[in-house]
DNA sequence: TAAAAAAGAATGAACGTTCATTCATGGTTT
DNA sequence: AAACCATGAATGAACGTTCATTCTTTTTTA
């Protein structure tokens, strides 16, 4: 490792700590009461060293969207390729979006708040949205080979996917736990949704 | 209708107009940007008016919530009463409820903006779930009758209600329309999951 | 290689603005 | 005239952002 390289990591340190602390931030008060100074002092950095790595809050917010957004997508498809069969590949999808979920909950309670908040430009939005495509060809594929109702691709995530947003909420808010075993069960509901 | 109640209606006016505006401006921009001056010039009255109804912001969000949360459980068990079978019932609420999502966007949007964010005190929250109730014993009563599946209700509540949360966004978003075929097939989705 | 110069990162204080809230006052109704 | 509703203007605090400056690292020069 040259001294190249390690110039190059301590930048992205203090990119990588912002970005942890507006995480932190926005789950634990909102968007509305996360002020750029709080941002600073959690990331241990002086408020103005915010705008050497981010044009503006707004700016930082999208940053920070799509940087999750992505890293839950590569989870979802982890151990995935598309010549499975529809069941199996469904099943691996689903479980590792369930793992996301139910794991990195910091990540997935920030998506889940900015997926029904007006706090992303729409257009950033439509961008973090493209990853998903694996998951919609499969389900063509299913619905073409007579598995899988023949249903929009929305209430296929609706009633698949989605749902674990919920459960994921209820157990950050300790009223719910998923273990194991009802995380078998689980799936079987959501399998009982869509399969034909 | 003597003068006291036109003088009370008065009073009830500005109210309704302050809760209308904040629901519309919590809308389009978020929490953290409706400030009590727009709410205020929204809702045809000066800013110092608001406190003479709220105690403060975060109290107007909170009727806001409640009052919201409150006209939804009504929509959402009209029609319904506990001495019907399982199923029956449970269509019966599954529609009010996907008719108040797909209808009154405005205030299906609100909750949703409030469910997944900390703008709302747990407390409240809290008491905004009450009103769910008789779904509740609904589906205790087709556990024991065997025809549900013998699930927590949060996972009941995930697979057949909390869907509708995501096709409304959706169809907010002009990426969807539901219309009465797709809403029936949509039902049948939701009872498959659940069902035994 | 050592000193000097330049460049780059990071900062704390300060800016103008906007925020939620209050206050002194004016109209209206009883 | 008393009580009440409503107000526009005022207030201090807090916000996002900028700026002049310092500290640190890299490059150049001798």
């Amino acid at each position: 490792m040259n001294i190249h390289m390690i110039k190059k990591e301590k930048i992205t340190d203090k990119k990588r700590a912002l970005l942890n602390a507006t995480l932190t931030l926005v789950n634990d008060h909102g968007f509305h009461d996360a002020p750029m100074s709080k941002i600073a002092k959690l990331a241990g950095v002086a408020p103005a060293t915010i705008y050497l790595y981010f044009e503006n809050k707004q700016d930082l917010i999208n940053n920070l969207y799509l940087e999750v957004k992505a890293s839950f997508s590569d989870c979802a498809f982890k151990g995935y390729d598309n010549t499975m069969p529809v069941k199996i590949g469904f099943e691996i999808i689903w479980y590792n979006i369930a793992d996301y979920k139910l794991n990195l909950v910091n990540e997935a309670a920030f998506l889940s708040q900015c997926d029904n908040t007006p706090m992303i430009d729409e257009e950033i939005r439509k961008e973090g949205l493209k990853h998903l495509q694996p998951l919609l060809d499969l389900w063509e594929q299913g619905k073409k080979e007579g598995i899988i109702k023949p249903l929009s691709i929305f209430v296929l995530y609706a009633y698949t996917i989605y749902p674990l947003t919920f459960l994921m909420a209820m157990q950050e808010r300790d009223l719910y736990t998923l273990n194991k075993k009802v995380l078998g069960e689980t799936f079987q509901v959501a399998w009982d949704a869509i399969k034909l």
